[in-house]
DNA sequence: GTCTATAGGCTGATAGAC
DNA sequence: GTCTATCAGCCTATAGAC
Protein backbone atom coordinates (compact mmCIF):
# COMPACT_ATOMS: atom_id res chain seq x y z
CA UNK A 1 0.00 0.00 0.00
CA UNK A 2 2.73 2.63 0.99
CA UNK A 3 4.71 1.42 -1.71
CA UNK A 4 1.65 2.02 -3.95
CA UNK A 5 1.85 5.61 -3.20
CA UNK A 6 5.05 6.42 -3.06
CA UNK A 7 5.01 5.44 -6.49
CA UNK A 8 2.01 7.23 -7.42
CA UNK A 9 3.22 10.21 -6.32
CA UNK A 10 6.78 9.61 -8.06
CA UNK A 11 4.39 9.48 -10.87
CA UNK A 12 2.34 12.79 -10.39
CA UNK A 13 5.63 14.46 -9.24
CA UNK A 14 6.95 13.16 -13.02
CA UNK A 15 3.87 14.25 -14.22
CA UNK A 16 4.01 17.82 -13.17
CA UNK A 17 7.33 17.92 -14.01
CA UNK A 18 6.72 17.47 -17.55
CA UNK A 19 4.26 20.01 -17.69
CA UNK A 20 6.27 22.75 -16.08
CA UNK A 21 8.87 21.85 -19.17
CA UNK A 22 6.38 22.13 -21.55
CA UNK A 23 5.38 25.31 -20.23
CA UNK A 24 8.97 26.16 -20.06
CA UNK A 25 9.36 25.35 -23.89
CA UNK A 26 6.76 27.18 -24.75
CA UNK A 27 7.14 30.35 -23.24
CA UNK A 28 10.64 30.45 -24.75
CA UNK A 29 9.51 29.98 -27.78
CA UNK A 30 6.95 32.87 -27.68
CA UNK A 31 9.55 35.21 -25.94
CA UNK A 32 11.78 34.43 -28.95
CA UNK A 33 9.71 34.31 -31.71
CA UNK A 34 6.35 35.39 -30.67
CA UNK A 35 2.93 33.65 -30.26
CA UNK A 36 1.84 32.63 -33.82
CA UNK A 37 5.37 30.58 -33.58
CA UNK A 38 4.02 28.87 -30.44
CA UNK A 39 3.35 25.53 -32.43
CA UNK A 40 2.82 22.12 -31.08
CA UNK A 41 5.65 21.30 -33.37
CA UNK A 42 7.67 23.58 -32.30
CA UNK A 43 7.36 22.94 -28.36
CA UNK A 44 7.29 19.14 -29.47
CA UNK A 45 10.86 19.88 -30.87
CA UNK A 46 12.13 21.87 -28.15
CA UNK A 47 11.44 19.09 -25.62
CA UNK A 48 12.31 16.42 -27.22
CA UNK A 49 8.96 14.44 -27.58
CA UNK A 50 6.48 13.95 -30.16
CA UNK A 51 3.55 16.29 -31.01
CA UNK A 52 1.00 13.77 -30.12
CA UNK A 53 2.53 13.64 -26.79
CA UNK A 54 2.02 17.44 -25.47
CA UNK A 55 -2.03 16.33 -25.89
CA UNK A 56 -1.26 14.27 -22.80
CA UNK A 57 -0.60 16.96 -20.50
CA UNK A 58 -2.72 19.77 -22.14
CA UNK A 59 -6.33 19.32 -23.86
CA UNK A 60 -4.60 22.20 -27.15
CA UNK A 61 -2.54 24.68 -27.79
CA UNK A 62 -5.26 27.44 -26.31
CA UNK A 63 -5.06 25.90 -23.11
CA UNK A 64 -1.19 26.24 -23.05
CA UNK A 65 -1.52 29.71 -23.52
CA UNK A 66 -4.30 30.23 -21.45
CA UNK A 67 -1.64 28.73 -19.22
CA UNK A 68 1.35 31.25 -19.70
CA UNK A 69 -1.06 34.23 -19.08
CA UNK A 70 -2.25 32.67 -15.52
CA UNK A 71 1.41 32.35 -14.75
CA UNK A 72 1.81 35.55 -15.95
CA UNK A 73 -1.32 37.31 -13.46
CA UNK A 74 0.28 35.27 -11.13
CA UNK A 75 3.57 37.10 -11.51
CA UNK A 76 2.18 40.38 -12.22
CA UNK A 77 0.15 40.08 -8.89
CA UNK A 78 2.91 39.15 -6.47
CA UNK A 79 4.97 42.17 -8.13
CA UNK A 80 2.28 44.31 -6.86
CA UNK A 81 2.29 42.71 -3.59
CA UNK A 82 6.06 43.53 -2.80
CA UNK A 83 4.52 47.04 -2.78
CA UNK A 84 2.09 46.64 -0.19
CA UNK A 85 4.08 47.88 2.74
CA UNK A 86 4.39 51.08 1.72
CA UNK A 87 2.49 53.03 3.55
CA UNK A 88 1.98 56.44 1.84
CA UNK A 89 -0.52 55.75 -1.24
CA UNK A 90 1.20 58.15 -3.34
CA UNK A 91 4.31 56.33 -3.08
CA UNK A 92 2.84 52.99 -3.22
CA UNK A 93 0.72 53.91 -6.43
CA UNK A 94 4.54 55.41 -7.66
CA UNK A 95 6.25 52.15 -6.96
CA UNK A 96 2.50 49.62 -8.20
CA UNK A 97 3.29 52.17 -11.82
CA UNK A 98 7.08 50.88 -11.59
CA UNK A 99 6.19 47.55 -11.08
CA UNK A 100 3.72 47.50 -13.92
CA UNK A 101 6.20 48.28 -16.69
CA UNK A 102 9.06 46.40 -15.16
CA UNK A 103 7.24 43.72 -15.72
CA UNK A 104 6.00 44.79 -18.77
CA UNK A 105 9.65 45.05 -20.25
CA UNK A 106 11.17 41.40 -18.15
CA UNK A 107 8.55 39.70 -19.76
CA UNK A 108 7.69 41.08 -23.24
CA UNK A 109 6.21 38.04 -24.64
CA UNK A 110 3.79 37.17 -21.84
CA UNK A 111 2.45 40.80 -21.21
CA UNK A 112 1.55 40.70 -25.38
CA UNK A 113 0.12 37.39 -24.85
CA UNK A 114 -1.90 39.34 -21.54
CA UNK A 115 -2.66 42.08 -22.77
CA UNK A 116 -2.21 43.03 -26.34
CA UNK A 117 -3.11 39.49 -28.31
CA UNK A 118 -6.28 38.48 -28.20
CA UNK A 119 -8.91 39.83 -26.52
CA UNK A 120 -11.21 36.76 -26.45
CA UNK A 121 -8.29 34.82 -24.20
CA UNK A 122 -7.81 37.86 -22.26
CA UNK A 123 -12.02 38.10 -21.38
CA UNK A 124 -12.32 34.89 -20.56
CA UNK A 125 -9.33 34.20 -18.07
CA UNK A 126 -10.51 37.25 -16.69
CA UNK A 127 -13.82 36.23 -16.63
CA UNK A 128 -13.16 33.20 -14.75
CA UNK A 129 -11.89 34.85 -12.39
CA UNK A 130 -15.88 36.40 -11.13
CA UNK A 131 -15.91 33.94 -8.53
CA UNK A 132 -13.74 35.44 -5.95
CA UNK A 133 -10.10 37.11 -6.18
CA UNK A 134 -8.33 35.52 -8.74
CA UNK A 135 -4.54 37.22 -9.67
CA UNK A 136 -6.25 39.66 -12.24
CA UNK A 137 -8.38 41.39 -10.23
CA UNK A 138 -5.53 41.02 -7.57
CA UNK A 139 -3.46 42.87 -9.79
CA UNK A 140 -5.98 45.40 -10.47
CA UNK A 141 -6.49 46.31 -6.93
CA UNK A 142 -3.41 47.06 -6.70
CA UNK A 143 -3.61 50.03 -8.78
CA UNK A 144 -7.17 51.26 -7.59
CA UNK A 145 -6.27 50.79 -4.40
CA UNK A 146 -3.89 53.32 -3.62
CA UNK A 147 -6.16 55.73 -5.78
CA UNK A 148 -9.18 55.59 -4.02
CA UNK A 149 -7.38 55.87 -0.69
CA UNK A 150 -5.81 59.17 -1.75
CA UNK A 151 -9.56 59.85 -2.52
CA UNK A 152 -10.84 59.04 0.74
CA UNK A 153 -8.45 61.34 2.18
CA UNK A 154 -9.19 63.97 -0.03
CA UNK A 155 -5.81 64.01 -1.45
CA UNK A 156 -7.38 64.16 -5.62
CA UNK A 157 -7.58 66.90 -7.41
CA UNK A 158 -11.15 68.47 -7.11
CA UNK A 159 -13.59 66.90 -9.39
CA UNK A 160 -11.43 63.81 -9.48
CA UNK A 161 -12.64 60.17 -9.31
CA UNK A 162 -10.83 57.17 -8.09
CA UNK A 163 -11.49 54.75 -11.07
CA UNK A 164 -11.19 56.94 -13.95
CA UNK A 165 -7.75 58.21 -12.47
CA UNK A 166 -6.73 54.80 -12.22
CA UNK A 167 -7.96 53.70 -15.63
CA UNK A 168 -6.20 56.53 -17.12
CA UNK A 169 -3.23 55.82 -15.32
CA UNK A 170 -3.31 51.93 -16.34
CA UNK A 171 -4.06 52.92 -19.69
CA UNK A 172 -0.90 55.31 -19.94
CA UNK A 173 0.97 52.79 -18.32
CA UNK A 174 0.06 50.11 -21.06
CA UNK A 175 0.78 52.28 -23.67
CA UNK A 176 4.51 52.59 -22.54
CA UNK A 177 4.65 49.00 -22.31
CA UNK A 178 3.19 48.65 -25.70
CA UNK A 179 4.67 50.83 -27.81
CA UNK A 180 7.95 49.93 -26.40
CA UNK A 181 7.35 46.51 -27.19
CA UNK A 182 5.49 46.90 -30.65
CA UNK A 183 7.98 50.11 -31.51
CA UNK A 184 10.84 49.37 -29.91
CA UNK A 185 12.85 52.44 -31.79
CA UNK A 186 10.50 54.79 -31.63
CA UNK A 187 9.52 57.06 -29.21
CA UNK A 188 12.75 58.39 -28.96
CA UNK A 189 12.86 59.15 -25.14
CA UNK A 190 14.44 56.47 -23.15
CA UNK A 191 12.41 54.19 -21.38
CA UNK A 192 13.70 55.57 -17.79
CA UNK A 193 13.20 58.93 -18.58
CA UNK A 194 9.68 58.76 -20.17
CA UNK A 195 8.44 56.45 -17.44
CA UNK A 196 9.56 59.60 -14.62
CA UNK A 197 8.23 61.74 -16.99
CA UNK A 198 4.79 59.99 -16.91
CA UNK A 199 4.23 59.41 -13.40
CA UNK A 200 5.40 62.92 -12.30
CA UNK A 201 2.57 64.27 -14.82
CA UNK A 202 0.51 62.16 -13.35
CA UNK A 203 1.50 62.84 -9.69
CA UNK A 204 1.25 66.49 -10.35
CA UNK A 205 -2.27 66.45 -12.82
CA UNK A 206 -4.40 64.33 -10.02
CA UNK A 207 -2.35 64.24 -6.37
CA UNK A 208 -2.17 67.32 -4.58
CA UNK B 1 -1.58 58.57 -81.85
CA UNK B 2 -4.51 60.81 -79.66
CA UNK B 3 -6.50 57.41 -79.28
CA UNK B 4 -3.98 55.42 -78.38
CA UNK B 5 -2.79 57.64 -75.22
CA UNK B 6 -7.02 57.52 -73.96
CA UNK B 7 -6.78 53.73 -74.48
CA UNK B 8 -3.82 53.81 -72.05
CA UNK B 9 -5.35 56.21 -69.93
CA UNK B 10 -8.53 54.04 -69.64
CA UNK B 11 -6.83 50.84 -69.06
CA UNK B 12 -4.55 52.69 -66.44
CA UNK B 13 -7.55 53.79 -64.56
CA UNK B 14 -8.98 50.44 -64.67
CA UNK B 15 -5.92 48.94 -63.41
CA UNK B 16 -6.39 51.97 -60.30
CA UNK B 17 -9.68 50.89 -59.57
CA UNK B 18 -9.36 47.22 -59.05
CA UNK B 19 -6.07 48.46 -56.75
CA UNK B 20 -8.32 50.08 -55.02
CA UNK B 21 -11.08 47.77 -54.71
CA UNK B 22 -8.27 45.33 -53.75
CA UNK B 23 -7.40 47.81 -50.95
CA UNK B 24 -11.22 47.94 -49.85
CA UNK B 25 -11.71 44.39 -49.60
CA UNK B 26 -8.55 43.98 -47.39
CA UNK B 27 -9.22 46.92 -45.13
CA UNK B 28 -13.22 45.23 -44.65
CA UNK B 29 -11.91 41.81 -44.30
CA UNK B 30 -8.90 43.21 -41.56
CA UNK B 31 -11.80 45.03 -40.14
CA UNK B 32 -13.92 42.50 -39.14
CA UNK B 33 -11.84 39.61 -39.13
CA UNK B 34 -8.06 41.11 -37.99
CA UNK B 35 -4.73 40.86 -39.64
CA UNK B 36 -4.66 37.02 -39.35
CA UNK B 37 -7.59 36.57 -41.76
CA UNK B 38 -6.24 38.48 -44.85
CA UNK B 39 -5.57 35.99 -47.12
CA UNK B 40 -5.18 36.22 -50.51
CA UNK B 41 -8.08 33.58 -51.27
CA UNK B 42 -10.28 35.56 -48.71
CA UNK B 43 -9.84 38.82 -50.71
CA UNK B 44 -9.91 37.21 -53.92
CA UNK B 45 -13.52 35.73 -52.98
CA UNK B 46 -14.81 39.60 -51.79
CA UNK B 47 -13.93 40.98 -54.84
CA UNK B 48 -14.74 37.91 -57.11
CA UNK B 49 -11.53 37.03 -58.71
CA UNK B 50 -8.99 34.81 -58.21
CA UNK B 51 -6.31 34.41 -56.16
CA UNK B 52 -3.76 34.46 -58.46
CA UNK B 53 -5.35 37.71 -60.35
CA UNK B 54 -4.44 39.82 -57.35
CA UNK B 55 -0.60 39.60 -57.79
CA UNK B 56 -0.98 41.46 -60.94
CA UNK B 57 -1.32 44.20 -58.34
CA UNK B 58 0.10 43.87 -55.35
CA UNK B 59 4.03 42.29 -55.10
CA UNK B 60 2.53 39.67 -52.30
CA UNK B 61 0.32 39.57 -49.11
CA UNK B 62 2.69 42.36 -47.45
CA UNK B 63 2.73 44.94 -49.80
CA UNK B 64 -1.19 44.78 -49.05
CA UNK B 65 -1.14 45.45 -46.04
CA UNK B 66 1.83 48.07 -46.27
CA UNK B 67 -0.60 49.86 -48.38
CA UNK B 68 -3.21 49.92 -45.84
CA UNK B 69 -0.58 51.50 -43.30
CA UNK B 70 0.29 54.02 -45.70
CA UNK B 71 -3.05 55.07 -46.06
CA UNK B 72 -3.71 55.25 -42.50
CA UNK B 73 -0.86 57.14 -41.57
CA UNK B 74 -2.09 59.22 -44.46
CA UNK B 75 -5.33 59.87 -43.06
CA UNK B 76 -4.14 60.43 -39.40
CA UNK B 77 -2.02 63.22 -40.78
CA UNK B 78 -4.67 64.66 -42.75
CA UNK B 79 -6.82 64.52 -39.63
CA UNK B 80 -4.24 66.74 -37.02
CA UNK B 81 -3.68 69.18 -40.37
CA UNK B 82 -7.38 70.20 -39.27
CA UNK B 83 -6.14 71.23 -35.86
CA UNK B 84 -3.55 73.12 -37.41
CA UNK B 85 -5.72 76.48 -37.87
CA UNK B 86 -5.90 75.99 -33.62
CA UNK B 87 -3.64 79.23 -32.75
CA UNK B 88 -3.52 78.39 -28.91
CA UNK B 89 -0.63 75.31 -28.75
CA UNK B 90 -2.04 73.97 -25.73
CA UNK B 91 -5.79 73.80 -27.09
CA UNK B 92 -4.42 72.68 -30.23
CA UNK B 93 -2.31 69.76 -28.45
CA UNK B 94 -5.76 68.74 -26.74
CA UNK B 95 -7.55 68.70 -30.28
CA UNK B 96 -4.79 66.73 -31.75
CA UNK B 97 -4.92 63.97 -28.80
CA UNK B 98 -8.82 63.82 -29.23
CA UNK B 99 -8.27 63.33 -33.08
CA UNK B 100 -5.31 60.53 -31.97
CA UNK B 101 -7.77 58.44 -29.99
CA UNK B 102 -10.76 59.15 -33.35
CA UNK B 103 -8.62 57.98 -35.67
CA UNK B 104 -8.22 54.70 -33.45
CA UNK B 105 -11.33 54.05 -32.38
CA UNK B 106 -12.60 54.48 -35.98
CA UNK B 107 -10.42 52.88 -37.90
CA UNK B 108 -9.34 49.68 -35.20
CA UNK B 109 -7.77 47.69 -37.16
CA UNK B 110 -5.88 49.76 -39.37
CA UNK B 111 -4.76 51.30 -36.24
CA UNK B 112 -3.89 47.69 -35.48
CA UNK B 113 -2.12 47.61 -38.27
CA UNK B 114 -0.16 50.96 -37.83
CA UNK B 115 0.71 50.22 -34.17
CA UNK B 116 0.21 46.94 -32.67
CA UNK B 117 0.59 44.55 -34.96
CA UNK B 118 4.06 43.78 -36.54
CA UNK B 119 6.61 45.62 -35.04
CA UNK B 120 9.03 45.24 -38.48
CA UNK B 121 6.60 46.53 -41.06
CA UNK B 122 6.13 49.70 -38.76
CA UNK B 123 9.32 50.06 -38.08
CA UNK B 124 10.15 50.02 -42.45
CA UNK B 125 7.17 51.78 -43.01
CA UNK B 126 8.32 54.75 -40.77
CA UNK B 127 12.17 54.83 -42.25
CA UNK B 128 10.95 54.47 -45.92
CA UNK B 129 10.08 58.10 -44.65
CA UNK B 130 13.79 59.30 -43.73
CA UNK B 131 14.07 61.23 -47.12
CA UNK B 132 11.79 63.96 -46.31
CA UNK B 133 8.21 64.51 -44.47
CA UNK B 134 6.75 61.26 -44.79
CA UNK B 135 2.62 61.01 -43.00
CA UNK B 136 4.31 59.39 -40.52
CA UNK B 137 6.75 61.88 -39.47
CA UNK B 138 3.98 64.73 -40.21
CA UNK B 139 2.12 62.87 -37.79
CA UNK B 140 4.48 62.51 -35.23
CA UNK B 141 5.25 66.64 -35.28
CA UNK B 142 1.54 67.90 -35.12
CA UNK B 143 2.25 65.91 -31.26
CA UNK B 144 5.57 67.19 -30.57
CA UNK B 145 4.64 70.92 -32.42
CA UNK B 146 2.29 72.48 -30.04
CA UNK B 147 4.52 70.89 -26.95
CA UNK B 148 7.87 72.59 -28.46
CA UNK B 149 5.71 75.97 -28.79
CA UNK B 150 4.47 75.87 -24.41
CA UNK B 151 8.25 75.05 -24.23
CA UNK B 152 9.47 77.89 -25.93
CA UNK B 153 6.76 80.37 -24.25
CA UNK B 154 7.93 78.97 -20.86
CA UNK B 155 4.46 77.39 -20.19
CA UNK B 156 5.56 73.68 -19.61
CA UNK B 157 6.04 73.12 -15.50
CA UNK B 158 9.83 73.64 -14.75
CA UNK B 159 11.71 71.07 -15.56
CA UNK B 160 9.57 69.61 -18.38
CA UNK B 161 10.99 69.43 -21.43
CA UNK B 162 9.52 68.97 -25.03
CA UNK B 163 10.39 65.82 -25.96
CA UNK B 164 9.84 63.19 -23.25
CA UNK B 165 6.53 64.54 -22.47
CA UNK B 166 5.09 64.62 -26.03
CA UNK B 167 6.29 61.07 -25.84
CA UNK B 168 4.47 60.68 -22.73
CA UNK B 169 1.49 61.95 -24.30
CA UNK B 170 1.54 59.71 -27.25
CA UNK B 171 2.34 56.86 -25.18
CA UNK B 172 -0.89 57.35 -22.81
CA UNK B 173 -2.98 58.03 -25.77
CA UNK B 174 -1.78 54.97 -27.56
CA UNK B 175 -2.45 52.95 -24.38
CA UNK B 176 -5.91 54.49 -23.96
CA UNK B 177 -7.01 53.08 -27.70
CA UNK B 178 -5.06 50.07 -27.68
CA UNK B 179 -6.53 48.64 -24.25
CA UNK B 180 -10.32 49.71 -25.93
CA UNK B 181 -9.12 47.87 -29.02
CA UNK B 182 -8.14 44.44 -26.99
CA UNK B 183 -9.70 44.60 -23.85
CA UNK B 184 -13.12 46.44 -24.96
CA UNK B 185 -14.97 45.99 -21.68
CA UNK B 186 -11.89 46.51 -19.74
CA UNK B 187 -10.63 49.91 -18.15
CA UNK B 188 -14.50 50.12 -17.00
CA UNK B 189 -14.34 53.76 -17.51
CA UNK B 190 -15.98 55.47 -20.48
CA UNK B 191 -14.19 56.01 -23.68
CA UNK B 192 -14.95 60.38 -23.34
CA UNK B 193 -14.63 59.94 -19.55
CA UNK B 194 -11.00 58.42 -19.63
CA UNK B 195 -9.93 60.76 -22.42
CA UNK B 196 -11.57 63.56 -21.02
CA UNK B 197 -9.72 62.61 -17.44
CA UNK B 198 -6.01 61.77 -19.41
CA UNK B 199 -6.21 65.28 -20.91
CA UNK B 200 -7.04 66.95 -17.80
CA UNK B 201 -4.65 65.66 -16.03
CA UNK B 202 -1.68 65.89 -18.73
CA UNK B 203 -2.52 69.37 -18.78
CA UNK B 204 -2.61 70.07 -15.01
CA UNK B 205 0.57 68.00 -14.53
CA UNK B 206 2.83 69.12 -17.40
CA UNK B 207 1.51 72.74 -18.64
CA UNK B 208 0.94 75.55 -16.50
C1' DG C 1 2.70 7.41 -22.39
C1' DT C 2 4.84 7.80 -26.38
C1' DC C 3 5.37 7.00 -30.92
C1' DT C 4 4.42 7.19 -36.27
C1' DA C 5 1.25 8.06 -39.63
C1' DT C 6 -2.27 10.53 -41.31
C1' DA C 7 -6.67 13.11 -41.95
C1' DG C 8 -8.11 17.42 -43.17
C1' DG C 9 -7.37 21.95 -43.11
C1' DC C 10 -5.17 26.23 -44.08
C1' DT C 11 -1.41 29.27 -46.25
C1' DG C 12 1.56 32.04 -50.19
C1' DA C 13 2.98 31.80 -54.47
C1' DT C 14 3.71 30.12 -59.35
C1' DA C 15 3.10 27.68 -64.12
C1' DG C 16 0.82 27.49 -67.99
C1' DA C 17 -3.69 27.44 -70.62
C1' DC C 18 -6.62 30.74 -72.66
C1' DG D 1 -5.23 39.70 -67.28
C1' DT D 2 -7.49 36.09 -65.58
C1' DC D 3 -8.13 31.55 -64.85
C1' DT D 4 -7.36 26.56 -62.94
C1' DA D 5 -4.27 23.47 -61.09
C1' DT D 6 -0.74 22.73 -58.30
C1' DC D 7 3.52 22.86 -55.42
C1' DA D 8 5.43 23.08 -51.12
C1' DG D 9 4.74 24.16 -46.79
C1' DC D 10 2.63 24.90 -42.50
C1' DC D 11 -0.97 23.82 -38.90
C1' DT D 12 -4.15 21.05 -35.16
C1' DA D 13 -5.66 17.03 -33.74
C1' DT D 14 -6.50 12.04 -33.70
C1' DA D 15 -5.99 6.81 -34.54
C1' DG D 16 -3.76 2.98 -33.57
C1' DA D 17 0.69 0.38 -32.91
C1' DC D 18 3.77 -0.58 -29.25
Amino acid sequence: MLATMKATERRSRQREELRAEILRAARGIVLGEGYRALTMRRIAEAIDYSAAAIYQYFENRDAIAASLMDQGFEELAASFEACAAIADPAARLEAVGRAYVAFGLDHPETYRLMFMEDPEMTASLLERETGRQGPGERAYGALIGPVAELAAAGRLQPGGEAQPIADALWSALHGMVALKLTCPQFPATPTDTLLDTMLRGFVRGFIR
